[in-house]
RNA sequence: GCGGAAGUCGCCCAGCCCGGUCAAAGGCGUAAGGUUUAGGCCCUUAUCUCUUAGGGGUUCGUGGGUUCAAAUCCCACCUUCCGCACCA
């Protein structure tokens, strides 16, 4: 047993002393690795862990490279999350204190302090920060910050006013989710049972009732030329209220909500529904008088209370028509005024008839008002009407336009003409504040935003992310797609850490409009955590030149008070590191960070800064299902490291899928990983550097296949293809390695040390960016002085020993068809005897060959084209080795059909002599003799040797 | 609805871009054998199906098509997953 956290303790000391991943400036080219830091609300689990590896899979890959590579970390305290769990704690809620003592393991004496946000964000700060470095991640720490530091807050000051400066940031208004008790809007974690308040925009259209104006919600503005009636409520009380001047009738709930929806409402007495019945409104757009009348349906909570009937396409008010048609119990003369409705279609949908909703209630069969598959109607004929109705020749102006396209046209319309206005209205109705209070819809009037629907910048982030590379590419359709349907984006809110706009300090910086161009950051901040320069004298001035080149540094200087040497430098050691190489984040961020980091970048900064790269992975699962806390399946990242190994945990996270797919986790591919991996120890330690003497075939066969694996894998990590890349270093190549050993063994040879040594060398040394801690440990085992992630990466010579590769594979194959015949016949081996084909079935072979590389695999043709010539015209006796050999060929890969084109002196003969024997001893423990068909003195007594084919011997089994 | 991704031999998952290397890699599981006092780990072999000569048959969501040749290219359909915002 080997004690993984010693040797991992071990190397991670090395590292920190000999500060080989502390990164300034020298005369190398440098890469810049970037990865988004992480939120400090918890501590990291498994799942944390895959983009900080694959990061810094990709820096340590890139230093053996031989490039300068900078990977630094910051973490973001900026966010409401943090708030609302302080909120928490000091409301003493036991959910959350009990998750931070048994989940979170936190003591108790840190549990007390967590009433202050900054503290829970310093706690979880310092573990996530532990976490990493127990990982073995290649961060300079230097360079480490957090975003609510002073000297960070003037960055972002600098890039907010910049933003502001360009015209990128607007003032306007906008809808939030809002808690009227506690004045503020609410999100996600701001509410019970963490609901999203999501809300959606009726179109208020007002009927006329003498001197007031009754307005009704409706998603379908367009079918205001549809409408028969009005339904109300009669069990319900309206509220007479004046609005902006108007006199409305509406539900006290709907004038509650109008009240946050930047409208002034004075309350000036009620109205029962019932009073309301009877009476005849006028229609906004044609002066025509329609009815209100009754319906149980509808609720004072949605909308406006009142609604607008158009029972051609509505499910509900058809229903209800026919309810009150039906009814014994109307009042007379009402009841007349009842019977003479008739619905008004105004929408052609192909496979509908007239009335729509009179047919989706016949299909399903619908009774009443009542009955909850009016629900079910209503969406079915929505969705078709949407997507495939038209106006009809009664909607005027509209008429021939599609459902879908009228929607908005009549919309507008409708409010130029003042027929309408606007209600917005949360969809998810009751979303409850943490307080205990429902919430509302409110309209902010000040809210800042980024304008994100600029054309010219979203013209510019496309031609960034044209010039950039995505991995992996699959990606990258969504990028664009995003850049098209961004519009504007508040950038700041009301609570929550983070820095203050600096012209309006009663808002904050929004956490995803801070963390956008950060890495330019990590330049600057070296100086400041080395004391170099102080945070107040980082003015606007500093960063304008320093990412600029804004102003020239002697004012700069002045300015500033920071000496200008310094002010040099630094401009340097960012011309230097900037641009970002490559950014790593998780695939949830693709809608908003990454697009945002390329749109603020090409806001900023120059060209030539502009990000190079993005890398995006999946998500992580545990044992295929998504981790989370209710199901009690996260595993905190240190724990695992102290009870498997950092290494074992990179692998197996690595491993277990491609770039972008979710990565299903399980702690027994851990275990399988670290068996592997301490064999591969063992095996190191076994072997010595020693001189390597004359080679064998399969020597030089094994050399070969090194070779390709290192293009492979070079190839693979460059495309970050890195599963693939694990894959071949761990179990692809150990099927070669076992062919080799396979082939020493039966030639009892001891000489194979130095050879060994070599391959597993190089083998470690493309581990080590995956497996860094246990490389190590595996090339001071081998022998090798100086670390191995300091080493440079194998370099793929070009030397590919054709013939070697070729020769094992005859053999392999050889070997293959014995075992098959065996296994076929049963039959226990007393001699083995292989004959090998005629010159001019060689010949034949190569010319075959040659046609289909050119494309021609056609039997008949090749046939012709081989009795054509002098040389291979035997063959016509012999049409069936010419159907075989093609299969033969096509069933190869096409590197071997190369190679084999290449050589043409290929003595099988010879070969199988000299190598085979000592294998089919060792396999089967039977003397093998080898012919050649031609040979007259051949033993053949089952006239076995006609059937012999180029790389495809005959064999005769005793 | 819009946008994206995906359906492969018990399970997970490669291969698809660039058609022939494909009965299709690897891991897990299962079975047999070796090692071990025993178990675990580890190693070997097998794992669609038929076959007493290295061979054949049927497979890659479903149905078509292109091609000498399709898991791979094209079309249609079915199914699943993810994102759709002011939230990190």
């Amino acid at each position: 047993m080997i004690d993984w956290n010693r040797i991992e303790e071990k190397w991670r000391k090395k590292w920190q002393e000999s500060k080989d991943f502390e990164t300034n400036p020298n005369s190398k080219e440098k890469k810049f690795i970037t990865v988004a830091y992480p939120y400090p609300n918890s501590p990291q689990h498994i799942g944390h862990g895959r983009t900080y590896t694959l990061a810094d899979v990709h820096a340590r890959f890139l230093r053996m490279k031989g490039y300068n590579v900078l990977f630094p970390m910051g973490f973001h305290y900026t966010g409401t999350p943090i708030l609302g769990m302080a909120k928490r704690v000091q409301e003493g809620d036991k959910e959350l204190i009990q998750n931070f003592r048994e989940l979170y393991h936190v003591p108790e004496d840190k549990i007390k302090e967590f009433s202050e946000p900054v503290k829970i964000a310093d706690y979880f700060h310092e573990e996530i920060k532990s976490g990493m470095i127990e990982m073995g991640y290649s961060i300079d720490w230097r360079r480490e910050f957090t975003t609510i530091d002073p000297a960070y807050q003037k960055f972002i000051e600098w890039q907010i006013n910049t933003l502001r400066k360009k015209n990128l940031i607007i003032q306007g208004s906008h809808p939030v989710g809002w808690c009227p008790k506690d004045q503020n809007p609410v999100s996600q974690h701001d509410t019970l049972g963490d609901v999203e308040p999501d809300f959606t925009e009726y179109i208020l259209i007002k009927f006329r009732l003498e001197d007031y104006v009754i307005p009704t919600a409706t998603l379908r503005p367009e079918t205001i030329f549809g409408v028969t009636n009005l339904w109300v409520n009669p069990d319900i009380v309206y509220k007479k209220i004046k609005v902006d001047g108007e006199n409305w009738i509406v539900s006290a709930e709907c004038a509650h909500k109008l009240e946050y929806l930047d409208k002034k409402v004075t309350y000036e007495g009620e109205i029962k529904g019932s009073e309301l019945c009877g009476k005849k409104v006028q229609v906004p757009h044609r002066n025509d008088p329609v009815i209100m009348l009754p319906a149980s349906f509808v609720e004072s909570h949605t909308g406006t209370g009142i609604v607008m009937s158009v029972p051609a396409h509505a499910p509900f008010d058809y229903q209800a028509l026919q309810d009150l048609k039906n009814a014994k119990d109307v009042e007379k003369s009402l009841a007349k005024e009842i019977q003479k409705i008739e619905a008004i279609s105004i929408i052609e949908t192909e496979g509908f008839g007239n009335i729509p909703a009179k047919e989706a209630i016949d299909k399903l069969g619908i009774k009443d008002q009542k009955d909850s598959k009016l629900e079910e109607a209503t969406k079915e004929i929505y969705g078709k009407e949407f997507y495939g109705g038209k106006l009809k020749q009664n909607t005027g102006q509209f008429a021939g336009k599609k459902v879908a396209d009228a929607k908005d046209i009549v919309k507008n319309w409708l409010i130029k003409e003042k027929f309408a206005g606007i209600l917005l209205e949360l969809t998810n109705v009751p979303v409850r504040c943490r307080c205990g209070a429902e919430c509302v819809v409110k309209i902010l009037n000040n809210q800042w935003f980024l304008n994100y629907s600029d054309k010219l910048w979203k013209e510019k982030a496309t031609k960034c992310l044209d010039g950039m590379s995505v991995l992996p590419q699959e990606i990258r359709p969504e990028f664009n797609y995003v850049i098209g349907w961004l519009r504007e984006r508040a950038c700041a809110r009301q609570h929550g850490l983070g820095t203050k706009l600096p012209w309006d300090k009663d808002w904050i910086v929004e956490s995803l409009s801070d963390s956008v161009i950060y890495m330019a950051y990590y330049i600057i901040v070296k100086f400041v955590n080395s004391n170099e320069i102080k945070p107040e004298s980082l003015g606007p001035e500093f960063f304008d030149y320093v990412f600029l080149e804004l102003g020239d540094s002697n004012t700069v200087s002045e300015k500033t008070k920071i000496q200008k040497e310094k002010i040099e430098q630094i401009r340097k050691e960012f011309l230097y590191f900037y641009p970002v190489d490559s950014r790593h984040s998780g695939r949830d961020l693709v809608p908003n960070h990454l697009t945002f980091f390329v749109l603020n970048h090409v806001a900023i900064f120059p060209e030539e800064n502009w990000p190079q790269e993005i890398v995006v992975n999946g998500s992580v699962l545990m044992d295929g299902k998504k981790m989370s806390k209710s199901m009690g399946n996260i595993i905190p990242l240190r724990k695992a490291i102290r009870d498997y190994g950092a290494d074992p945990i990179r692998l197996a996270i690595i491993i277990s899928a491609e770039l972008l797919q979710d990565a299903d986790f399980n702690l027994e591919s851990v275990s399988g990983i670290k068996h592997k991996l301490e064999s591969l120890l063992e095996e190191c330690s076994r072997l010595k550097p020693e001189k390597q003497g004359k080679l064998e075939p399969e020597d030089k066969w094994i050399k070969s296949k090194l070779q390709s694996a290192v293009s492979d894998l070079t190839s693979s990590i460059e495309k970050m293809r890195l599963r693939e890349a694990l894959h071949n270093i761990l179990f692809s190549f150990e099927s070669d390695l076992q062919w080799y050993m396979k082939r020493v063994n039966a030639k009892h040879r001891t000489d194979t040390l130095g050879i060994l040594h070599e391959i597993n060398s190089t083998r470690v040394a493309m581990l080590s960016p995956f497996a860094p801690h246990i490389a190590e440990e595996m090339w001071e085992k081998l022998g090798h002085a100086g670390m191995v992630s300091t080493s440079s990466w194998p370099q793929a010579s070009e030397k590919i020993d054709g013939y070697a590769i070729q020769s094992e594979e005859l053999l392999k194959s050889i070997i293959d068809d014995i075992a098959n015949i065996l296994k076929v016949t049963k039959i226990t081996p007393q001699k083995i005897t292989i004959y090998t084909a005629d010159s001019f079935k060689s010949k034949a072979y190569h010319s075959i060959l040659d046609k289909i590389m050119n494309g021609q695999t056609n039997m008949g043709i090749i046939m012709k084209d081989l009795i054509a010539n002098k040389e291979t015209e035997e063959i016509k006796k012999n049409p069936d080795f010419v159907q075989r050999t093609i299969k033969d060929i096509l069933s190869e890969p096409t590197e071997l059909r190369k190679t084999k084109l290449e050589i043409l002196d290929f003595d099988e003969k010879e070969l199988i002599a000299s190598e085979l024997s000592g294998l089919v001893k060792a396999d089967f423990d039977v003397e093998l003799q080898v012919f050649s068909e031609s040979d007259p003195s051949k033993y053949d007594p089952k006239n076995k040797a006609k059937t012999a084919r180029p790389f495809k011997p005959a064999i005769l089994i005793e």
